[in-house]
DNA sequence: AGGATCATGTAACCGGTTACATGATTAC
DNA sequence: GTAATCATGTAACCGGTTACATGATCCT
């Protein structure tokens, strides 16, 4: 039940709606975690019949009213029951269709395959400017606004680089070594 | 659907019962894609009505009946749209809940996060060696047998060990960040 | 004029997980 | 004895995706 814990860890930091919600998963932890609107409102929902979260009305004039979430403290022992109680095993679930592709790539043209190579390095190479452009954006407001946090944030997002750059290096080599390959 | 294609390029390679592609599943690509067995009869059904696959029973004495499986022409090239069809985007979808831990880990205590960092770099190690000895069973059986495939099955294997040789490195790195830090 | 942004949701569907059901043989 | 292996499935549930619905303001 992770949705929950993001949601919960994000409105530990302070109150949001949906819709602000769903933008700081898209902006500050979308490498890691995803999650859509329609999940957002439903996940939401629940959480304020089971207690942990509580809603009041914002109203606007010239935009749609908001509908503002506080975390209650039986939403931040639940989190905090989630955050301190990790799984005995720490594997996430691999599900990776293009290493499905890959894998059945002897049923492939060889041009095809360095085609989707190099499409591959183009796509991780933009993602690494986007981390470290946001990571760049934590270091800016640095410890003082951040406080304990820009560590573990720094922790998750060298995370994701490092293994971009790792899977870049693998997809050139796996071209140089089809292009000596005859297949 | 790509349970659908990684069953199809499994049957590709000859027949199989629904309990042995399930083996298939965790002995040969277990580490890039992962079905349940009931998940693989549900999804064998649907196949069978849909003409991608034909079944008959092998009868055994002492054992169960066997329902043997076979890819049809329809359900070859079904398969071969799917693997001939890379997404515009080829990045896979990222759900890590040890990583949310960690982006939360402000809230947790030093020694605690520690341990944890302990944990994973244990349990890295052992999939390192697990994939290991599959691709040295792989390379042992060598291209006599296994032919076009094994450069295929030696890339994504790879792959998977570079990322987790990287993932330890940088977990390493967090330990020492963390102890030198003050928290 | 047309698309992005702000803001809320519902409904249907689809794929993955868990639990249940059955039952013989083989290996420790 | 008991756990693993062989072999088939069904049913319920749960979480994620996609489509639908509404509507104003702001920017190009």
């Amino acid at each position: 039940m992770s949705l929950r814990s993001g949601i919960l860890g994000l409105l530990s930091y302070g109150p949001k709606t949906g819709y602000s919600l769903k933008k700081e998963f898209d902006q500050s932890i979308g490498y890691l975690w995803t999650a859509s609107l329609s999940q957002i409102y439903r996940e939401l929902g629940t959480m304020e019949k089971k207690g942990y979260i509580r809603s009041s009305i914002e109203v606007q004039e010239d935009r749609p009213d908001k509908k503002v979430y506080t975390i209650t403290d039986e939403g931040k022992s639940e989190f905090l029951r989630w955050l301190t109680d990790f799984p005995d095993n720490l594997s996430s679930v691999k599900r990776d269709d293009f290493m499905l592709r890959i894998f059945f790539g002897s049923q492939l043209k060889k041009g095809e395959l360095i085609k989707q190579f190099e499409r591959f390095i183009e796509q991780k190479k933009n993602y690494i400017e986007l981390l470290n452009r946001l990571l760049a954006s934590h270091e800016e407001k640095g410890i003082k606004t951040i406080g304990k946090d820009l560590i573990f944030w720094r922790f998750t997002a060298k995370r994701a680089v490092m293994t971009l750059e790792t899977v870049i290096k693998w997809a050139r080599e796996c071209i140089t070594e089809l292009e000596e390959a005859d297949l």
